[in-house]
This record gives C-alpha cells, sequence and structure tokens, in this order.
RNA sequence: GGGCUGUUAGCUCAAUCGGUAGAGCAACUGACUCUUAAUCAGUAGGUCCCCGGUUCGAUCCCGGGACAGCCCA
C-alpha cells in the first residue's frame, strides 16, 4: 500500500483512488464481504423471465443478488444500471427516494462501472419491457480501481487481451462463450470415454527421458535429486505400461509441452487427449473416434455441420472419408505412380518446391510422408482419415501384417491440419527395441535428447496386449467447433514474451 | 530464424507531404425519475513504444532496439 504513486495513474484511476478514500472515511469498507447472496442472476432469469408486467404488480418478489456493474446510465434522481455474475446479466433500477436516501447515495457519490455490487430490491418490468430489480437496498462489495475498456468496441489490442484475459473476459461476450465451450467439450470426451469404460489417469508430466514423441523438450531441474528433467512431449509411453498393468481401456487429457516454433497452429504447451484400449485396433479407433468426434460436434453446435473459416462448412457426419495415404497422393495430390515410385523422384519433387530440412538419404517412407504433408494435408477439409503410413514415420505403430512398409495407422486430418493420431500398438518388444535405437539414433543426430527407454522395453517384454490408443488435439478441436483462428484464442493465457 | 505490418488519451480509432496532436466512449461539472451505445451543455486528460541520428525544429525522415499480429521456414 502507497506504493501507488499518483504521477503513475491517469485521472480516472486517481478518481476511483479518491473515491475509496473517501469511502473508508464514511466507514464504508469498499471490499466487504459480509453480503449474503441468495439467488444468482442466471437463476433469476430463468425464474421469472416468462412472466409478464400484470405478474410483478400482483406478486411482489423479492431477490437478493450481486454481480459486477458493467454498465450505468444516470438521470437526475434515478439511474439504471446492469449487472453480471457469472450466470447472467440483469438490469437494475435505483431511483432517489429522499434528500438523505443513503442507497442513492452510495450509488450516485461512490459506485462506478466496473464495481461489485449487491443489490436487495423486487422485480418490475419497464416500460421497455425489460425485467429489471428496483433496488431498495444496495451493498458495495468489490471497488474496482481501473475504468473498464469501451463499452461499444471492447478491448480489440490483441496483445492486450492475451495478457489481460481477465478484460477480455468482461469485456466480450463472445470470448466467455469461447471458453465455456471449451470446457463443455472436454467434458462431453470424458463423459463419452467414461460411458465407455475408460478409466482416466494422470502420469508424469516431468520426465527423465521424455518419449512417446518426436519434439524438442523443455528442461528443468529436480533439486533435492540434483536430477534433470523434461516436461513431458507425450504421455503415451506410461499410458502402455498402464495397459501392461491390467488397465485395459486408459485416457488421460493433459499438457504436453515442445520446445518448438509458436504459430496460429501450436502453443507451446497445449491439451491432449491420450486414450489406449485393448484387444482393439487401429481400424477400431477409427469407428471410435468418428462417432465420438460427430457426436460432439452434434452436441455442442446443433447439427453436424460446422462453419470454419475460411473453409465454410464443414461436415462430420458420420462415415468419414477413409484413404490410404498412396492413394491420397494419387487422387488428392493428383501424382501419378510413375512421379512418386522412387525416393530421387519425389525428392526432386520436394527440391523444386523449396521445402526445407530433407535430404538426399532421407527414405523413401519419409519422403512419402513429406510429399503428403506439402501437397495433400492442406485439401483436407472435411474430416478425412488417412491409412498406411510409411514404417519410417511410425516407431511406435504396429507392423500391417501384409505390407510390413507400412504401419496399423491412422491420422485424422479437418481443416488442412492434423487432429487426430491412432495406431496399432506395436507390442513386440524385440521390434519396439530394434525400432527405439533407430530412433535415438535420429533425435541425437538432431540434437535432441534421446535415451533408450529400457523400462519401456521390459514393460513390452511383461507383454502389452494387442492394444490400440490414440491422441487427440484438444485444443484443435476447440478452435474448429468456436471457428477459431489462432490457437492462442482457445488458451486463456499463451505464451508471450514478458513485458519488461 | 526470415519477410511484411502495427504500437498515438484508460479504451476504440483519426491526423500531421517535418512546425510537439483530434474524435467517440470512459472520467469530471451541470441539466434530466423508464434508459438500452440514453440525451444535452461544458471541462480536463498525451514520454505520439524506447534509444540514437539528420534538422533551426522529429510523433512524422534515417538507423538500432522492444513487444505484438500475420505469412514463410
Amino acid at each position: 500500500m502507497g506504493a501507488i504513486l499518483d504521477q503513475e495513474l491517469n485521472v480516472l484511476e486517481k478518481n476511483r483512488l479518491d473515491t475509496l478514500t473517501k469511502l473508508r472515511e464514511r466507514g464504508i469498507n469498499p471490499f466487504d464481504n459480509k453480503f449474503v447472496k441468495k439467488e444468482n442472476i442466471g437463476g433469476i432469469i430463468s425464474l421469472y423471465g416468462g412472466n409478464n408486467r400484470e405478474y410483478f404488480d400482483q406478486n411482489a418478489v423479492g431477490v437478493k443478488t450481486a454481480g459486477r456493474i458493467i454498465v450505468v446510465r444516470n438521470f437526475g434522481k434515478a439511474s439504471f444500471f446492469r449487472i453480471r455474475d457469472g450466470f447472467g446479466e440483469i438490469q437494475c433500477y435505483i431511483q432517489k427516494n429522499s434528500e438523505e436516501d443513503d442507497n442513492f447515495i452510495l450509488f450516485k457519490e461512490f459506485i462506478d462501472a466496473g464495481d461489485f455490487c449487491g443489490v436487495e430490491g423486487h422485480l418490475f418490468r419497464t416500460k421497455t419491457d425489460e425485467l429489471t430489480i428496483k433496488v431498495e437496498r444496495l451493498h458495495l462489495l468489490t471497488k474496482s480501481l481501473k475504468p473498464l475498456p469501451e463499452k461499444w468496441h471492447g478491448l480489440k489490442d490483441v496483445e492486450a487481451r492475451y495478457r489481460k484475459r481477465y478484460i477480455d473476459l468482461i469485456a466480450s461476450s463472445e470470448v466467455r462463450e469461447i471458453f465455456k465451450k471449451r470446457a463443455k467439450v472436454i467434458n462431453f470426451i470424458r463423459e463419452y470415454l467414461n460411458s465407455s469404460d475408460f478409466l482416466e489417469v494422470e502420469t508424469p508430466i516431468m520426465q527423465a527421458n521424455p518419449g512417446g514423441a518426436t519434439a524438442r523438450p523443455f528442461k528443468t531441474h529436480h533439486n533435492a535429486l540434483d536430477l534433470e528433467l523434461y516436461m513431458r512431449i507425450a504421455p503415451e509411453l506410461y499410458l502402455k505400461r498402464l495397459v501392461v498393468g491390467g488397465l485395459e481401456r486408459v485416457y488421460e487429457i493433459g499438457r504436453n509441452f515442445r520446445n518448438e516454433g509458436i504459430s496460429v497452429k501450436h502453443n507451446p504447451e497445449f491439451t491432449m487427449l491420450e486414450f489406449y484400449t485393448a484387444y482393439s485396433t487401429y481400424e477400431d479407433l477409427m469407428s471410435f473416434v468418428e462417432d465420438m468426434l460427430s457426436k460432439l460436434v452434434l452436441n455442442l453446435n446443433g447439427g453436424f455441420q460446422i462453419v470454419y473459416d475460411p473453409y465454410g462448412k464443414l461436415d462430420f457426419k458420420p462415415p468419414f472419408r477413409r484413404i490410404k495415404l498412396m492413394d491420397s497422393l494419387f487422387e488428392i495430390g493428383g501424382f501419378k505412380a510413375e512421379d512418386i515410385s522412387s525416393a530421387p523422384n519425389i525428392y526432386n519433387i520436394l527440391i523444386k518446391r523449396d521445402i526445407k530440412g530433407i535430404s538426399e538419404k532421407d527414405s523413401l517412407g519419409e519422403l512419402l510422408t513429406l510429399l503428403f504433408d506439402e501437397f495433400v494435408e492442406p485439401k483436407l477439409i472435411n474430416p478425412t482419415f488417412i491409412t498406411d503410413y510409411p514404417v519410417e514415420s511410425s516407431p511406435l505403430a504396429r507392423r500391417n501384417d501384409e505390407n510390413p512398409a507400412v504401419v496399423d495407422r491412422f491420422e485424422l486430418f479437418i481443416a488442412g491440419r492434423e487432429i487426430g493420431n491412432a495406431f496399432s500398438e506395436l507390442n513386440d518388444p524385440l521390434d519396439q527395441e530394434e525400432r527405439f535405437r533407430a530412433q535415438v539414433k535420429a533425435k541425437v543426430n538432431e540434437g535432441l535428447p534421446a535415451e533408450m527407454d529400457d523400462d519401456f522395453i521390459d514393460a513390452l517384454k511383461q507383454g502389452l496386449p494387442p492394444t490400440a490408443g490414440c491422441g487427440i488435439g484438444i485444443d484443435r478441436v476447440v478452435m474448429l467447433l468456436t471457428n477459431s483462428y489462432s490457437i492462442r484464442d482457445v488458451i486463456f493465457f499463451p505464451l508471450l514474451k514478458p513485458v519488461k
């Protein structure tokens, strides 16, 4: 206290600080917590929103509620103001009943838009038929010392919106709705999995040996153990250990951390769903995911079609298209078999497109995947399952029995981006050990931390039943359902550099 | 990491071909007891992101930097 220097404050903040002092001088606690809120605003509206003026004339409906004042319209001896709580908004009306009307003096002299207040009074309808609380007792609960953003345009400055999300939430109902929908998405998925006999689990976020994906991890340190640790890039290897342990249907919804670039589709920490089910194949999971996502969309958006800009309508009505990666290169990429039959051919195509990070030493499988990323992925607008990935790009997936060059895997693409990734899990410990060795070598070459996960191999030796697993990027699903262009719009506090 | 763009009052935005800046909302004063972006009259509010340079003079031109957005990798 007292550290707030006058010269740092603008006139608006100075006024409010003065008001705070005056309140204290009058013996009014500007941060009172004694008010008992009897009902929330949403409850009032759902109970009485349907009653007409005559009803309130004949029945005195007393209410006692509280919220933040979001707008004030003053007249000489009366005022309208709106209060909002977590469940709704309602207009209030307060009028001057006498010269010593304490409620009215409190309101006119000491209360600003942005303050929290409790109101006691009776419901009525105004001339324009708006349900309104006639305030008979007013209580200041929290004095707000900062002004609200402009009431019509709100907070537009993107940086300010991300840094001061609390103001963004006050100012924008759209933003509030996005995050409510985010919660609904996660709830729906959780309930869907729970009712399919999945067990929700939690596995380590700090890991000594980050595995289950290829990505640069964040490093951290445990002091007492003097131990280098990494933030997980995926929970995969731990979840499979749980299946080995007999938890045959498990899932985890949680944060993963990848120390890589930031873009409209990437935040360094993001929320991932991973689930594993024994005695299933990736083909079973395709139907499962199709059912889960289509029902999710139907439940939350009221139909199978959603609008996602700039693509227009996306259709989640099952079945989703299923196509093998090679076939997609022909049918969607427009390539002919002879164009892409050999690694050098594909290498040349990619070089012409100025694709970086490729090498002549890359295998046919790796090059085909890159070709797919470049020429097919952006064209997959409606939900599409791509199957039969080259084995090189999938070190944890089971080989296809008919064609050992591909694995039993699918990825789900929507709006030109990857939403989900699933496969029949590799449960042959010897094959896994071999592929780990290759992966470790590749990671080390890229400067990534990589060690053999011997314990995971041990777990597989203990016996992993035939299992299929799937990962779904929750943030990206929420983006689709809220028509959000940037992942930052569906994460409360996206990573930004600190301001100095 | 590279390119482009932006940063002006608390908020949303103007303007200045180099002569230190305006509006609306918010605030303050006054009028107003049914408003819905209430209205009307008036007042106050600025490190023009930061640091250098050029210039008699820089918010504007030049160089460097910070932060952000988008695109590319």
